[in-house]
DNA sequence: GTCCGTATTCACAGCATGCG
DNA sequence: CGCATGCTGTGAATACGGAC
């Protein structure tokens, strides 16, 4: 029979699905923690008053945690945004690359003859050759591929090592075959097949890497600074108007 | 005959597994 | 143990044609 008031005992498990449910639709430059007080009271038909600062503080903490939520989906998005242009981008480079060595290859072909394979002698490389090796320059991967190895940038070794290690952390390589791979969902997305050759994977990764040339920059950096501070002014904001909220709210409660 | 320019091809690293 | 398979970009080697 103690439903009128949580003075004797605060119990945070119980308002948290509701306070986050508040804050998920509420407009997080409006709302202020009096109004979600007030609306907890509503709610639960109960006086907060003599548990104000506890409360207060729960719903600072969902608070944060929401705005962190958000500042690292928005992070996200960018990220598939970039993923998108990238890929987008990569793939009008192929097809232009694709075309310009069709010309040069049918240009080539009626002025000079091609150097037999079997006169070539295997050579060392040169010291400029080494530090321009492309094999282990870092390359812009897909979204699908970020999904399974868990990051954006490697080269392509890497890459290829980082997708044994999950295949293999995750036991998907057919036992009967161990050069067929069966596909968890992450690698159906990836591969678009249920099941793939080890050699194949390798053919359809080409498909999720691109040069860091070919993606296209953009304002990254700069938007991410302008929304961190969104958020900070944003927290400021609610504080303020708590504190002068709390401070009529104080007063007004006491009438 | 020699030199230069152009076109073409190869080797390189890295990863995995199976087969000869 | 070495090769096969698949992919990548760059630099070097090679071969040929044309100009002088």
């Amino acid at each position: 029979m103690s439903g009128d008031t949580e003075s004797d005992s605060f119990n945070p498990d119980k308002y948290l699905p509701t306070i986050d449910a508040i804050l998920s639709v509420a407009n997080l430059e409006e709302v202020t923690i009096k109004r979600i007080r007030n609306a907890l009271q509503e709610l639960f038909g109960i006086d907060l008053s003599p548990t104000k600062k506890q409360v207060n503080d729960l719903i600072m903490e969902r608070y944060h945690d929401l705005i962190d939520k958000r500042a690292k989906q928005e992070e996200l998005d960018k990220e598939e945004m970039e993923k998108q242009d990238a890929l987008l981008a990569a793939k009008l480079s192929r097809e232009e690359n694709k075309r310009s060595t069709k010309r040069s290859s049918r240009k080539s072909s009626s002025n000079n003859t091609p150097v037999p394979a079997k006169t070539r002698k295997s050579r060392p490389l040169s010291e400029k050759q080494i530090n321009n090796n492309p094999f282990n320059r870092e390359m812009v991967l897909s979204n699908e591929l970020f999904n399974v190895i868990g990051t954006y940038k490697a080269s392509r070794p890497q890459v290829v090592k980082l997708l044994w290690a999950y295949i293999k952390d995750n036991n998907l390589q057919n036992p009967s075959d161990k050069r067929q791979i069966n596909c968890d969902d992450k690698l159906t997305n990836l591969f678009k097949k249920s099941t793939v050759g080890a050699f194949e994977m390798n053919k359809i990764l080409s498909k999720h890497i691109f040069k860091p040339d070919e993606v296209v920059p953009t304002s990254y950096d700069e938007s991410t600074k302008t929304d961190s501070t969104n958020i900070e002014q944003e927290v400021e904001k609610i504080f303020n108007d708590d504190d002068d909220d709390d401070d009529d709210d104080e007063s007004s409660e006491e009438e």
